[in-house]
DNA sequence: TTGTACGCGTTATCAA
DNA sequence: TTGATAACGCGTACAA
C-alpha cells in the first residue's frame, strides 16, 4: 500500500494538516516537527498523491498537443520543443495523434475537455470537429484557423508561397508545380498555395497544384509524385508544401532519371533540422519553430489566466537557397 | 462554472447515484430516468471530471513514455507507433524528453512516480537514477539495460552488428570503423558494438570504434564525422549506430569529395521510415519498429495487471540492402 | 505553532 | 429501481 499523508502524519505524531504544511512549507512551523515530518516522508518514501491534489485545485499541469502525427520530423520538432520549454514552465504534455481522423481527433478532444488537461495546442488538419465550439478548454492553434474565440500561430504562409515561388522564378522556371494539402481544409497553409497561384499568374504563368494528402504513407506520396512526373513531363519545377515532401519528390525525380537541379528546380517548406542537415542543398522556405513554439505557449498562458489576446500571430519565414532550385 | 453530477442530478429529479448509474450504465434503471438523466446531460453539456475518477479509481489510464528525444526519427517514429496502439487499448500517453539529461530524466520519473501514470515506457539513455529502483511503478524497457525488475524490449543488436560488419567485409572492406554512444552506458546498443569487433577480429582486422554521444547537435555531429576522415583517410567502411547519423556521415562524405559508396562504404542502423524512403539507397540494419512496440505495451499490461514477465524481449532484425553498401 | 473538519467530483456499498 | 453516505488523498478555513 502506498503511504499517504495521514500515514505520513501518525508517525510524525502530528497531524495531516502540518504534514501537509511541511511539504508545501507554508506558514509558521518550528524547526523540530518539519525535521520530524521529514524524517517519516524519507522512512516511509512517501510520494504525495498528484491526482488529490489535481482535483482540489482544478487543475492538472497538463497541455495537450494535437497534431496529425509526431512521427513526421515538423511535428516531432515542434512537440519537442513544445515540451522543452513547457516543462520549464512546469507544465507535462500529454500527445494524440490524430492520423487526420475526425474520430480520434474528435474522440481526443471528448476526453481532453474532462479537465484531464488545463490547456490545448492544436495543429491538425480536420475541420468541422464541433467539440472545439462549445468547450471552454483554453485552446490555441497552429498552422489551423478553427474558430473565432481560437488564436492562430502561423509563420508567414503567403510570403513564404511567394519567396518559393518567385525564386523558382528568377531561377528561369515555366513549369512550376505545387503540391498542397486537400483544398477543402482552410488552413493557413491554403495561403501558400494562394500566394503560389497569385505569383505565377503575376508572372503570366499557369498554376498548377497538385493535391497530396498529408497523412498518407509515403509510398503512397512516392506513387503521386511518380505521376506528376508522368502527366507532366515538361515541368521544370516543384514547390513542395512540406520538407518531407521535398525529399520524396528528390528521391522519386532521382530514380526517374532527372538530375537536380539540372532537369528540375525543387524548393520545400518547413526547414526541419533533420532535413536541413542530411539535405543541406534543400532549398526551403524556413519556418521558425522555436519562435512558433514560445509563441504558442505565451499566448496559451495568457488564455489559461484569461488574459485578452490576439486572434492572429504571423510570424516571419526565410529562403532558404541550397542548391536544388 | 462547470456543471457536475450534482447539477445534473438536480436537474433530472433524480439522485447523483442515479446519474453516475446511468452514464456509466450499471444496474437496474427504468427508461424514463435514463431519458431524463441524458437530457439533462445535454442540457447542460456536463462532461464528467475525469480527474476525480482517478482519484476513485486508483488509475489514471495514462502511460509515460521517456525518451532522449522525440525529435529523433526513430523515437518519433516509435513514439507514434506506442501512442497509437496505447490509445487503442484507452490509455493515453505523457511523453517526456529526458535530452539525456539525469536531472531532466530523474525529475520526471520523482513526478510520474506520483500516481500521474500507470505505467511507463522508458528508453532513455541514462545510468543509476535511484528513483527507478524504489519505484512500485510498471516500467519496461525499450532497449535500456536498468534493474534486474525492469523487463526489456530490444531489437537483436548482437545480430544487427554482425550482419553489418559481415556485410561490410563481404563487400570488401577492410578498413570499417563504427560509430556508437559513450562506453560507459550499459545498454544493449552496446552489443551492436561488441557485434562489430568480435566480427572485425574474426576476420582479423582492427576495431576502430568512435563515440558520437546521441543527444547533441546535429552540426556537432558533422564535426566528429569530418574529424573521422580527416583522421583515417585510408578508411573505407562506416558501420553508423543509428540512421540518422548515416544520413549525416553521408552528407559530409559528399562534401568531403567521397562517393558513396565508390569511396566509402556506409551501413547505418535503425530502418526508419523516413529515412528508407528519402535515402532508399543506405543499406541499413532494420529494427521491428511496430514489434518493439507491440511488445512493450504487452509486457507492460502484464506488469499492470501483476502477471509474470520475462526479463529480456530481443526481436529479429533484418539488413536492408541498398547501394551505399 | 498546530489540529479539526470540510470540500474537490466521482463511484460503490448498503439499505430502502 | 433508487437514494443516502462513505470513501479516494489532499489542501485550507477556521478554531484553538
Amino acid at each position: 500500500m502506498r503511504p499517504k499523508l495521514e500515514d505520513v502524519a501518525k508517525l510524525a505524531n502530528v497531524s495531516k494538516t502540518t504534514v501537509s504544511r511541511v511539504l508545501n512549507n507554508r506558514g509558521y512551523l518550528s524547526q523540530e516537527t518539519i525535521d520530524r515530518v521529514y524524517q517519516a516522508v524519507k522512512e516511509l518514501n512517501y510520494q504525495p498523491n498528484v491526482v488529490a491534489r489535481q482535483l482540489y485545485k482544478k487543475q492538472t499541469r497538463i497541455i495537450g498537443l494535437l497534431f496529425p502525427t509526431i512521427a513526421n520530423p515538423f511535428f516531432g520538432e515542434l512537440s519537442a520543443e513544445l515540451e522543452k520549454r513547457l516543462y520549464n514552465e512546469g507544465f507535462k504534455v500529454l500527445i494524440g495523434n490524430s492520423m487526420n481522423d475526425p474520430k480520434k481527433e474528435a474522440h481526443y478532444l471528448n476526453q481532453l475537455l474532462t479537465k484531464q488537461v488545463d490547456g490545448l495546442i492544436v495543429g491538425t488538419h480536420n475541420r468541422g470537429i464541433k467539440e472545439y465550439n462549445y468547450s471552454h478548454l483554453p485552446v490555441v492553434a497552429i498552422d489551423r484557423n478553427m474558430n473565432q474565440d481560437i488564436p492562430v500561430i502561423e509563420s508567414d504562409n503567403y510570403n513564404g508561397g511567394v519567396l518559393a515561388t518567385t525564386h523558382l522564378i528568377n531561377q528561369g522556371a515555366k513549369k512550376i508545380i505545387h503540391t498542397n494539402g486537400p483544398i477543402e481544409l482552410e488552413s493557413p497553409t491554403k495561403r501558400r498555395r494562394l500566394a503560389y497561384e497569385d505569383t505565377i499568374k503575376a508572372y503570366g504563368l499557369t498554376p498548377i497544384t497538385v493535391t497530396v494528402d498529408f497523412n498518407i504513407p509515403y509510398i503512397e506520396k512516392k506513387k503521386i509524385f511518380t505521376q506528376i512526373f508522368k502527366d507532366h513531363p515538361d515541368l521544370d519545377a516543384i514547390f513542395a508544401s512540406n520538407d518531407v515532401d521535398a525529399a520524396l519528390i528528390m528521391q522519386v525525380a532521382l530514380e526517374q532519371g532527372l538530375h537536380v537541379p539540372k532537369d528540375l528546380l525543387l524548393v520545400g517548406y518547413d526547414g526541419t533540422q533533420i532535413i536541413q542537415n542530411i539535405l543541406p542543398g534543400l532549398t526551403t522556405v524556413v519556418q521558425p519553430l522555436e519562435q512558433i513554439a514560445q509563441t504558442a505557449i505565451t499566448v496559451l498562458k495568457q488564455r489559461l489566466n484569461n488574459e485578452p489576446t490576439d486572434t492572429e500571430y504571423i510570424l516571419p519565414v526565410t529562403l532558404h537557397k541550397g542548391i536544388t532550385g
